[in-house]
Parts: structure tokens; sequence; C-alpha cells
DNA sequence: TGTTTTTAACTAACCATTTAGTTAAACTAA
DNA sequence: TTAGTTTAACTAAATGGTTAGTTAAAAACA
């Protein structure tokens, strides 16, 4: 159907199947992951899948690298060109509450990441991670040698940015489905990269101005 | 062996059971943790874990319900008799910290939950974590009301404090095994009830302080 | 046509749970 | 005591459903 080529056909498939590993690992973990599910949420043959992608292992390789790369550049894209220490922290805050929101399984996975001891996770991923850490430090550092920044660890505050996203984004579902909630949490309403990313802007700014 | 009754026989060998349960299904999570390794590392026949507890999912109910209702409750011993806004927000903080230290592999089980959608969870622990929450905003709520607290969504700061600690606990062995860190992740040096208790506290009272 | 993509059907290994039986602690009555 | 009985705790091995991965043939396409 839709007059493609097969190499696009081809493509399209394979999205298709990360899409879905995307979700079923996200839900299930490596170990509860069934990759006939996957197969099936994609509406491709199991043996489809082998034939492009290989075994659980780089199915999940790939997957996990998709969407770690994709985020990590969005971040570093986004705060490239800002040399003012504020505003690139600013920018950070709401690039990665950006990215957290668009990819919307990785949040859960890379939470299930960290508990494995990063069982399952390429090398290279890690490594990224880490080099968004670098982004924050140099940041954090910069503000404190102008005197604006109060001297506090730069691995805590990452984490204070990195974790709150992370959970607040994964909790969602769990607060979905559940009923009579206090109004704080009401008002989350999935607004992860507005409401939440302004939120945690003030708050830590105030932190961290001197 | 060792004059025992069979009572306190079995009472040892059921807390061996739950404490090798906790530490794969923390690793593995739900759907890759074996019951044959969990009683392989408890030391008891998988039959012996059977007649003790029952299937998988009531040993996965059991593990999780000790492991947090212990946590909860010794977070509420805590701040219960403190009035005083500020000084009860860091009692939360510390008390929280210490929880985490002190339940080695409640962090990955919780992170796990999360990711899952608590599908796994017995509905009593998802309403002792949301009661930890009302304990946070209560708080947060009189130190608005005297004055002395900023006004900010009290969710939010509660994910600050609760997914910080959690992450940070989780992500020890990742780090244990990395080489070549930068000084500020190898500070907090596995010392979560210490140093981050207090970098976090010195952090968040400024951001909420008048 | 021949090449690429997809499929149904299959297999070998895995894994949760059960069964049928053993061991030893605790109790009972002579 | 002590020999006999009951019961709780435990085990090795089997069972049967599930699952990762394979194969060979059909379908789609250029």
């Amino acid at each position: 159907m839709c007059a493609a080529g097969k190499k696009e056909r081809s493509e399209q498939t394979r999205r298709k199947i990360i899409a879905a590993a995307a979700e079923i690992f996200a839900r299930e973990g490596y170990g509860g992951a069934r990759v006939d599910e996957i197969a099936a949420l994609a509406g491709v043959n199991k043996a489809t899948l082998y034939y492009h992608i290989g075994d659980k292992d780089a199915l999940y390789a790939e997957m996990s690298h998709a969407m770690f790369s994709d985020f990590a550049a969005s971040v570093f894209a986004a705060a490239k060109s800002c040399t003012d220490p504020e505003e690139r922290l600013r920018i950070i805050i709401h690039s990665f509450a950006e990215g957290v929101e668009g990819h919307a399984h990785m949040a859960s996975i890379f939470m299930r990441e960290i508990s494995s001891g990063a069982q399952h996770l390429p090398e290279q991923i890690t490594k990224d991670l880490l080099s968004l850490f670098g982004l924050s430090m140099a940041t954090l550092n910069e503000g404190v040698a102008a005197g604006i920044f109060e001297d506090v660890n730069p691995f805590v505050v990452h984490m204070l940015i990195v974790s709150t996203l992370m959970m607040l984004k994964a909790t969602g579902p769990v607060r979905r489905q559940m009923k009579d909630l206090p109004e704080p949490i009401k008002e989350i309403n999935e607004d992860i990269a507005g409401y939440v990313a302004d939120e945690l802007e003030r708050i830590l700014l105030k932190a961290l101005r001197k």
C-alpha cells in the first residue's frame, strides 16, 4: 500500500517495531517483556522482528539508543548557544522537561535501568547521560565563579532536576488511574514541560541565587 | 542444628526468603526474577518457598509490604511529635533519607513499581505512600499559613525530596562500578542519610524560606 | 523474473507450580 | 523416661504451560 519504495516500507516496519518495544519494555521491564507481545503490538510477525532487528538484546539496545541519544542531543542543542549561567540552567530545566515529555517511555525505561544497575544499557548511553551531568556541572560552576550562584554539590542539583522530572513523568499513569487525589497532584495534570518545569525553575533558582 | 524450636526455625526461613526476594526483585524486576534464583539465594528448596509463602505474587506482596510499611511508619514516627513546620520538614527529609538508606532495595523496587504503573503493588502500600505526601503537604501548608514558607506546589516539593533520594540510592551500584567519576559524584559516597540529606535540606530550605 | 519482506508453523529451553515422599521436632501415654 | 504417633518443615523430581529464537515457504514488489 501507499506508493512507497521497499526501503521506505522497511524503515516504517522498523519504526513500528521500535515504538512497540519502547512501550512494552517500559511497562514490563526487560525480563517481563515478551517478544511475541512486542511483535503483536507492532502488528508484525515475530520473524519479521528478528529479520529486521535481531534478538531481544539487540532490540532493547536499538530502542534505548534511539531514545536516549535523541534526548541527550536535544538538550545539548538547546543549551549550547547560551553563555549566561542562569539562563542556561533555565534552558537545561526546560529542554530536559520537554525531552522527558516528548519521549513517552524514556522515564520508565531510565528508572528500570537504574534499578538493575544499568545491566542492559549500552555503554555509549551511560556516557551520553554522564555528559549531560557535565553540562549541568559546568553551568553551575560558571555561576559560582561569576558570583551569582551558591556553592552547592552540582550532582545533587542535577539529580534534583533529572529525578523529579523523570519520576513525575513516570508516575503519570499511576496518578491518572487514582481517584480523589489532592488538588496539588491534580494540578500537575501531565503538564511536565509547562507547569512542572516552571515550578522547578522557580524553586531551584531561588535556592541557587546568591 | 542450633537448638531452635520449629516456630523460630520457620520464622528464620521465612525471613531468609523475604530478604532474598527483595534483592532479586530489586535487581531483576518482577518479570525478570526467577523463583529458583530467589530460593537458591535464600538457601532453601523452591518447594519450601511455596510451602511458607505461596506463589510468586504472594512473595512479592509479602516482601514489598514488609518493606514499605516499615518505611512509612518510621517516617511518621519521626515527624509526628514536631509542630514547627520548618523543623518538621527537616525531620521529614532526614528520616526519609535514613529510611531509604536503611531499606537497601526499596528504592529500586519503588522505581520499578512506578514504571509499571504499580501493577504488582498491593493497594495498601499505595495508600501508605500517598499518606506520606499528606504529611509533606500539611507541613508545607502550615509553613505558608505561618508566613515562613513560599507558596509552592507541595507535590513538586515532595517529589523533589522523594525522587532525588530514591534515585541517588538506586544509582549507588552504577556509580560504584564506574571509574574516573567527577569529584561531585564521588563526594556522594553512598552517604545518603548524611551528606546528601544535609545538602538537600540546605537547598530546599533556602528555596522555601520567605 | 529475482530479490526482499512477511508469514505460519515449529522446536528446544525455560520456568512457575505441584506432587509425592522424607526428616525431624513435638507430643502422648505407658 | 521411652516407644509410638502426629505434625510441621523440608526436598527431589515431575509437570505443563510459556517463550526466545528458527525455518522454509508464500506474498509483495521492482
